[in-house]
DNA sequence: GTCCAGGGCCTAC
DNA sequence: GTAGGCCATGGA
């Protein structure tokens, strides 16, 4: 009888909060979004709709260069200037309509200010959010998240990715699911998610890519998709040896 | 030149 | 209800 040459892997696959504390200590307390204001945290999630940050940086960096970056501004912005603007971060007509519906929900719900978004339950806020043309799940997750310091789970294309491969989760589940699934083993905490999503963001840039760099990934040994991965390669150099 | 990036809407089936 | 097309720029 032949000898395995399956690696066996003394640990089980990795679980979520593990898999948490094994990214906070690999790259440290990300620090993340980048913004001024919440109303910018706000503005940088429709900017990145499908679109790279590098892009995005460059549109708010226009709006804060002309005092556009609060509600009120873009809501009284004429559409072409705004569309200008926002060029740098593609899809910009559709972005400019976006912003500016927004900002109008900002001025007439809350006046004008994201901090009094704070105040109201996540559900309600979340069911308000989604109602604005524009503002999808993982968009209004973020806006949450970030500017309203709720504890939810952004489920982007990066956790979907990287969880599907960990086997976390089956990498065809749908948003909700994913969501769900995480915030129902996770503790509510908002720091704690704003945390887990960059550092996934960040795993999802440098190893766990498109293309995956298993070979140097520090969770290899403990995913599903890595140990297929190492031991593909693994048989290739042994029957290159032979 | 092609592909992709911190999605969401619309249309057709 | 869901798969596919579309929006659109800039960097790799």
């Amino acid at each position: 009888m032949m000898p395995s040459r399956k690696a066996a892997s003394s640990l089980p696959l990795i679980d979520l909060e593990e898999f948490y504390a094994v990214l906070l200590g690999h790259y440290g307390d990300p620090m993340w979004w980048p913004a001024d204001t919440p109303f910018e945290m706000c503005a940088g999630a429709i900017l990145t709709q499908n679109t790279s940050w590098k892009n995005v940086e460059r549109a708010i960096a226009g709006l804060k260069k002309l005092n556009l970056m609060t509600a009120s501004a873009i809501a009284r912005t004429a559409p072409d200037v705004l569309e200008q603007v926002i060029k740098s971060s593609g899809s910009y007509r559709q972005k400019a309509r976006r912003l500016r519906l927004f900002a109008q929900f900002v001025l007439e719900s809350y006046g004008g200010r994201v901090e009094q978004m704070r105040g109201v339950h996540v559900d309600t806020l979340r069911r308000e959010l989604l109602s604005i043309h524009g503002i999808g799940p993982e968009t209004a997750d973020s806006i949450l998240l970030y500017a309203c310091d709720k504890p939810v789970f952004v489920a982007d294309a990066y956790s979907r990715r990287i969880f599907g491969r960990l086997g976390v989760a089956p990498g065809d589940t749908g948003y909700g699911a994913l969501k769900s699934m995480v915030e129902g083993r996770l503790r509510a905490d908002a720091p704690m998610y704003n945390r887990l999503h960059a550092l996934l963001v960040e795993f999802g840039k440098q190893l766990c890519r498109q293309e995956p760099l298993c070979s140097r990934c520090f969770v290899s040994s403990r995913c599903r998709y890595g140990l297929n991965s190492l031991n593909v390669k693994k048989r290739v150099s042994e029957d290159e040896d032979e």
